[in-house]
DNA sequence: CTGAAAGCGCTTACAG
DNA sequence: CTGAAAGCGCTTACAG
């Protein structure tokens, strides 16, 4: 390898200055036409790059995003939610589609963040992504927004705070879930999540679960909600334990896939039939959803279109826009787990 | 916000040279502790971080590393193996160790792959991932190799070529999880996957099946291999057509999980009892695999020690070690579809 | 142990 | 349309 070509070299050979040469490759119109084909065949033929890192400490841009994924340390250390990993796919591929560059990062919920990417330049704005517990979470967020770093996020809506957030919409997606069982002729649903702070996307859902009761004219049982924090494991545990005391119920939801795969497990284990004894429905329509026995009915999240809202919103703010929240509807997805 | 601190306003304020400045922030030992303790403290007062482009700029590296996932454009566009999804949450893992910044980027194999990272001093090197037209990815290998490209790649042995790469031992676990089904008293076995070039792995896996069949003192049957690609519907369909041209078998290798997950959808569809009348192995052990019907035997390939040995070896690579090339061996996971 | 100075490779006013 | 020059914010020989 020989020494990697710079713009003074082309400017040598193409006989203009340096100043040309980076006009011509970055199409300026200040430039001839003539003059512009040249230095970019010269461009070519030296296989020359510019270097980011004196574009951008000149320029003050990185044309660079950073993705902050966040867990609790409470989950295991090798398992990502399928459901983040999956938007971390559609984040990836919207900012290619803008010419952004991405950088992934992640953190345990409970560390000093590592969220310097954008003082350090290194990125325009920060993409946040993850469950984890609330109250830490908010302090983090508050610091950042100090900071004047620009972000977005995703997840449920912050109290008190204006910062850019897309969600699914929750509240409504549990109602449309638990209207699903109602309808199917179910009378008593268990409801496996947390509704602690650790994640309020569950805590929303489980609100719309309870709206769809009370609409319905009925009560709404306390003993039936089991909390569970975003795991295999406990959806397990937790359902197990309701099944242990006895409770009777003719269906469940867990409040999110992971967790209702952990709840057809204990069902099974105690012997009863899904969906004949218990209809089972999720949230998030992760691709296990579809092999777990019987498919899991969902409410699906748009995670192609959740990708792209977060980068285009991310880049709006980074111009100047306002910060804007939006709610991303969630679908129905009907499958074995309640349907005899 | 005011502007941001440079390392001058560190200077100004702790009444030492910009130099001095930069020693004491980077821990040099030719600091006065004092000096070292005072600068610290007013860069922490000041929020001060070292801007990355400017350091970068100057001592020319960038302590960033970038990760190409590519994928034929066969697949479809949202789903990414998920496989290569855990993969890609160790990698983050390791680098976070190291101290490095993951740059990730999807790719599609056929496009020009915008590798340019290392070029353009966004990243020291590069780690390459995915399955993909075998002739295709050869011609980028070459051409990366010949632009000095720091980078490490996942998968099956290249040959002729000198790259690092690193591997699942596929020829012996494709023998293992053979031997297994004939352990179980299985005859004839159908193998799914393509022994095309687009995943060299599933070749040597088909490779280790026969293997072990010569071994055993089996003929190989031609019949039973069908070509699929790496995606549940396409092992559906290759089983499907397996099954209509009415070749028998009692057991069934799919190449990859997903195509052993897809399998066993069509043997289901066909009437058929898994693993009564058809047991079934996968490769890979993805997170899927123990919640099919019935929970699926296969290959366990350790992607937290792969991702580790990939960002190790990279950085052994940038450090001017000789490319390494290893394999990983893969470990049996017996579960129902084997079982009976 | 410290400081003055050069320079990494660009972009972009400024002047023509 | 083009060039000379300044400067982005650091790191690191060099000299003391």
């Amino acid at each position: 390898m020989n020494m990697k070509a710079t713009s003074f070299d082309i400017a040598y050979r193409a006989g203009v200055s340096q100043s040309t040469v980076s006009r011509a490759l970055r199409n300026s119109p200040l430039v001839n036409e003539e003059t512009r084909l040249k230095v970019q065949a010269i461009a070519k033929e030296l296989n020359y790059k510019v270097d980011k890192n004196a574009r951008n400490l000149r320029s003050q841009q990185s044309n660079t995003i950073a993705l902050l994924l966040f867990e609790d340390s409470t989950s295991d250390d090798s398992q990502i939610n399928p459901f983040f990993l999956s938007m971390l796919g559609s984040i990836t591929r919207a900012c290619a589609n803008k010419g952004y560059d991405l950088l992934v990062s992640f953190q345990q919920m409970d560390n000093d963040w590592h969220a310097e990417f954008e003082d350090t330049n290194k990125a325009d704005g920060i993409i946040l992504l993850g469950y984890g517990d609330y109250v830490e979470y908010k302090k983090k967020l508050v610091q950042l927004h100090e900071q004047g770093t620009h972000f977005v996020r995703w997840g449920a809506e912050v109290k008190d705070m204006q910062v850019a957030t897309l969600g699914c919409d929750n509240i409504h997606g549990g109602m449309q879930l638990t209207q699903h069982l109602m309808h199917k002729g179910r009378e008593h649903c268990a409801f496996i999540g947390t509704a602690s702070r650790h994640a309020p996307e569950f805590n929303d859902r489980y609100k719309g679960h309870v709206k769809a009761l009370k609409k319905a004219g009925k009560t709404v049982d306390a003993d039936l909600q089991v909390d569970a924090l975003y795991t295999e494991e406990a959806g397990y545990l937790a359902t197990k334990e309701l099944l242990a005391q006895g409770v009777s119920f003719d269906s469940l939801f867990g409040a999110c896939d992971l967790i209702a795969i952990g709840a057809i497990r204990a069902i099974k284990e105690h012997g009863l039939k899904i969906p004949d004894d218990v209809a089972v429905v999720g949230f998030d329509d992760i691709p296990m959803a579809n092999f777990v026995n019987p498919p899991l009915t969902t409410a699906k999240q748009d995670t192609m279109l959740a990708g792209k809202l977060l980068v285009d919103n991310l880049l709006n703010l980074i111009a100047g826009e306002e910060p804007k929240t939006m709610l991303i509807p969630s679908q129905l997805i009907e499958r074995g787990s309640t349907n005899i």
